[in-house]
DNA sequence: CGTGACCGACCGACTGGTCGGTCGGTTGAC
DNA sequence: GTCAACCGACCGACCAGTCGGTCGGTCACG
């Protein structure tokens, strides 16, 4: 049965997903991901046609499945400018629970070498185009005065990922903690818009 | 002559330097930097005891250089604010210049594997502990209002970081062009101090 | 209903290339 | 003669990927 089929799929790519999590893709052997999922390696070699397919099957899968919560977080929001803060909060809480998660996707692709650049631009490009489309918006909207959002997207997507990268090697300070003071920080350093009414919020 | 000697492991880490920023610390085989070195396998191993050891003292070596220089430019600047936005720029322009040893230092570490996460910490513990000092002073000069410095110091890192490696991958934008908006989005994301009465020193 | 052809899913011993590291040997300076 | 510096053939662990085989199901057909 087909259904069948697509279950040990998935049981493949959520054991691969802790596994490299844990390993890195090198340290992380075939055999490693069979034994996790009570499949010998031949098993393994029938669903997926290599290690490496298996990699980037694993952060195509967590990284939609992130750009799609951070999307759903500013879409939910009135103004763009909210929206990206938002979709920054989101980002940064979701990893947050998800240690092992956090690390595949910011850490361990790396450990694949060469082989991963392309990913890594699409993936990172992906994250920093939610940003920049919100401030984007937030700039023709009148909320914030104009920038280089280009530059601007790619320093908060920076921001983001060393804490994180860092609560995940340090175990503090966690994310949640770091959330309202990186808000302030990022949200803050974007210039009011040159109507130099002084607008009174607290 | 114990200066050969020195001369020789010299032009070891050097060719090591290109080799791993090229192509990684799995897809770099020893025989590739005994190549370069024009030396043998067995000439590099009287110099190295391991390939690890080597990858290692190729990032220490880049670390302190470019936390020295950051604390050089800090050090020549009048107050504690302008030397965490003159380290800031330091490291943006001297990587901005050279792709590779970049490379090498921010990405290529973790191609190494789960052995390199120690040396993570350590080596971007340093470059935001020369950002954090300086953002401490800061506030304890009055010139910023107290905000949790560890948090901002890695969110200064993190885009810097997010700034270089884009631009190692893709090319642009140039962080040189990147460098004012980088400087007014961080800074600018500082708070003036309760005191408000702006200080106007030089 | 029985049966035999067929198939998808899975098994696991094996292969073949790779590469870090070794070691006995050579060389040249003092 | 001695020793630091260097050579390079060789070793062997390691591991992704292969392949001949197994086995339970199912479907066509008499």
């Amino acid at each position: 049965m087909a259904v069948q089929r697509e279950t040990t799929r998935d049981r493949i790519l959520e054991a691969a997903e802790n596994a490299f999590g844990d390993k890195g893709y090198h340290e992380t052997l075939v055999d490693d991901i069979a034994g996790r999922t009570s499949l010998s390696k031949g098993g393994f070699y029938f669903h997926f046609p290599s290690k490496e397919d298996l990699f980037f099957a694993v952060i195509d899968r967590l990284a939609s499945r992130l750009t799609r919560r951070a999307e759903e977080a500013a879409g939910r929001c009135e103004s763009p400018l909210a929206g990206a803060d938002a979709a920054l909060s989101e980002v940064l809480t979701t990893l947050g629970r998800r240690r092992r998660l956090a690390k595949v996707l910011l850490v361990q692709g790396y450990s694949m070498g060469s082989a991963f650049e392309q990913k890594r631009v699409e993936v990172f490009g992906q994250f920093a185009a939610v940003i920049q489309d919100g401030l984007d918006r937030a700039v023709e909207a009148g909320e914030i005065s104009p920038v280089d959002t280009e530059v601007v997207s790619r320093a908060w997507l920076g921001a983001v990922n060393e804490v994180i990268v860092n609560w995940i090697y340090r175990g503090t300070p966690a994310p949640s903690d770091a959330l309202p003071v990186l808000r302030k920080v990022l949200v803050g350093g974007l210039g009011r818009p040159t109507t130099d009414r002084e607008a009174s919020n607290g």
